[in-house]
DNA sequence: AACACATATATCAATTCAATATATATCGCT
DNA sequence: AGCGATATATATTGAATTGATATATGTGTT
């Protein structure tokens, strides 16, 4: 599930516009998938290439043409082969806990300062998640997803205020070695 | 913090080649960072240009030269100077997630299939973060990592568990509503 | 009037992955 | 003794993707 064919499934839900595309990744997905347009445009206009989806162009003054596509026969078809496959496992990048790793090559008040910011992200994300949840519009799918998110950020929340200590002791008694 | 300097971090605590580097990738980041050798040999070609490290060649009959490198003073600063920048928001990329989102282009029966291979990975990956926590020699760095990601998957475990419903629902109802 | 933000497209250098290639040693199995 | 799998060790390459930048204009805020 690349962003390409993620692109398309999106498109199995309503015809879009790639600006419209990128929004729909950062308004549903953001939690757990990322595309930026240098992604999302390219892979329009191959699958318009390859026939999977169609574009009808919008003139408009001044601004660059509207183009909307949608998807095509052969497109959902092409959609719904790739349900079928096998996710692949998920990939997660997190420069924190690399950082956390060389905890002891950082002082004390550094390494407070790191976990004290990731707790501030985090309450961030719940806050925006459960904003999110309240809305009685919210289809169970999306809800379910939000949720999960939810439960992830939770649980790195909590870790956090229990375990922290386990870095900042040892910075502690790095320190106090090789004093 | 990309690969090239996290590769940097690693050689602050013991010298390695690039194989070695890759396994403690695989041992101690594995569940929050990825590299491939794709990343780390240009890596340590442009650190050894940059003065960054220093690489001493072994010669082995047979197999190609064992190229172990060391850091030099200045990279050690040069990674100082990088644990001071903030580190970058966590980036996910999960395509089990993805394709929960078209749940209702799914049979129940795959959808249940997704949750339950989800479930096992998860088992997989707690079990292996039990079996090394239990190790009494390992150090509360890498305790507090591995004490970190065995929080997030017990936490999506839990809450598949207690909400596969939403989506399994879900996709009975768009079914019945197709009738 | 100035400035930030939203709409809408597109491109590009740099990063990174996943697969492949090349050699040999070693370990377990039959 | 032989076979295949795994481990050691290097390296490259096509393809995917990011993050920044460019181009225009409307709309809302201070």
């Amino acid at each position: 599930m690349d962003i390409r064919t993620l692109c398309l499934g999106i498109l199995t839900m309503r015809e879009a516009t790639g600006y419209e595309i990128k929004k729909v990744f950062e308004d549903d997905l953001s939690h757990f998938y990322e595309a930026s347009f240098g992604s999302i445009y390219p892979a329009l206009n191959r699958m318009t290439e390859d026939g999977w989806i169609a574009c009808k162009a919008e003139a408009q003054d001044g601004r660059p043409d509207k183009k909307i596509y949608s998807i095509t026969a052969a497109g959902r078809m092409a959609f719904m082969d790739a349900l079928e496959k096998k996710p692949r496992k998920d990939r997660l990048r997190s420069e924190f806990l690399a950082m956390m790793m060389f905890s002891d090559l950082m002082v004390p008040s550094r390494i407070a300062g790191l976990i004290d910011e990731r707790l501030a992200g985090l309450d961030a994300n719940l806050k925006e998640l459960d904003t999110c949840l309240d809305e009685a519009a919210t289809p169970n799918v999306v809800r379910f997803l939000r949720g999960f998110g939810r439960a992830v950020y939770q649980a790195e929340r909590d870790y956090l205020e229990e375990n922290r200590h386990l870095v900042e002791a040892q910075a502690l008694m790095a320190r106090a070695a090789a004093d």
